[in-house]
DNA sequence: TTGGATTATTAAACAGTGTTTAATTATTTT
DNA sequence: AAAATAATTAAACACTGTTTAATAATCCAA
């Protein structure tokens, strides 16, 4: 089935042309400054053969959003070998800040918008699930810091979900910027500030 | 000039029924899908009129954000009376979050939102900085408390940051519902949990 | 009270959006 | 080579924020 295959494959590179687009000019412009249109442009196709290969624009989000993900856990992925748990629980806060700070548009789409999440629950829920996923990966070591001894009284995943939180917090204000009317003078190095007043409460535990 | 006055009046009145059209429609539909023409038709007025009144689309989204902010203020108000500042932080996050959960709409207007915050740091910095602002009030709080002994070794700024971030953090991937996905099960208590384990350690620190 | 200036309001248009439709071109199968 | 299928497009639809010029309403001075 050699030529059905290379018609996949065509049609799979087509698919991946216009992602590739999708993502580029989203980091330039923004993901709702960027337009079907815009991406038929720079593909130099029409309009409509963009719905040949996604529903919609939610879609191509969609898409976009599990790439994403797929960087993420790549970039925690070394974390494996850090057999501290509270080691490697500040190594993830750091690796998700700096994560965070690098790939701001990325991240604005995974973690800030609103856009399509029920079709990502739909969709996604099994990968998270089964992938594990950052978050579980979190409750994990959360849980075998409890294990040895850290963490006494607190519910692990309650614990871990306002681990999550902090470090949401810190970069959502900054990248939607909110700490600029604040905090001007030290914006640009607040978070990296606050993510270290963090570490020294988690040390005193 | 009583006459200039009543026209004053008039006009006024005019500009808070498309703020009060605007916040309603926004509080239904949601921001970006509230159009200008919905609002016109909502007054019973012609859309461009509203151009008479608001420079654009962002400048009713700065005018609601104002509100959200006096709205805000005003809850935090009654902490005045509360003097120990440790109790006093701990309530400030209980009413933060409330606040956020029982109006997400404008809550994401005033915090997570990218609109216009350009527009915000001109126009409004003056008033953060000399109305206080609620960062100010919260900074203020830690500073009394390291007075008292609390946070020692920690940077006043950025530990107020943190804390910020903790609450915002937590309310906002509730809103922009990144917890359905992972934390299904406990989606409706999981901020208010997650804000126990914060009190927690606030209390062993 | 009337006429002119000023102001408030509107209708219409512009350039853009996401999406759908039917028509066209290209490719594959018979 | 003809018929069937698939890929691609042009054109339209109903919407968006915003600007323009024209209209309607109001006010102010003679």
């Amino acid at each position: 089935m050699g030529i059905a295959d290379r018609k996949e494959r065509d049609k799979e590179e087509l698919r991946e042309k216009i992602l590739h687009a999708a993502k580029d000019l989203f980091l330039i412009k923004g993901f709702e400054k960027t337009s079907i249109r815009n991406i038929a442009d720079q593909i130099e196709y029409s309009p409509g053969i963009i719905y040949h290969y996604f529903r919609d624009k939610n879609e191509i989000f969609h898409a976009l959003h599990q790439e994403g993900f797929r960087q993420l856990m790549a970039k925690m992925s070394v974390l494996a070998s850090v057999r501290n748990p509270i080691e490697r629980l500040k190594a993830m806060g750091s690796i998700y800040v700096s994560f965070a700070l690098e790939n701001p548009d990325m991240y604005d789409l995974m973690f800030i918008k609103e856009a399509p999440i029920d079709h990502v629950i739909d969709l996604e829920h099994d990968d998270w699930k089964e992938g594990g996923g950052t978050f579980n990966f979190l409750r994990g070591t959360v849980q075998e810091s409890i294990n040895l001894g850290y963490f006494k009284g607190h519910d692990p995943e309650a614990l871990s979900y306002m681990i999550w939180s902090v470090v949401h917090g810190m970069v959502s204000l900054s990248i939607r910027k909110r700490c600029d009317v604040v905090l001007a003078s030290r914006k640009d190095s607040i978070v990296s500030d606050a993510l270290d007043e963090f570490y020294k409460i988690i040390d005193r535990l």
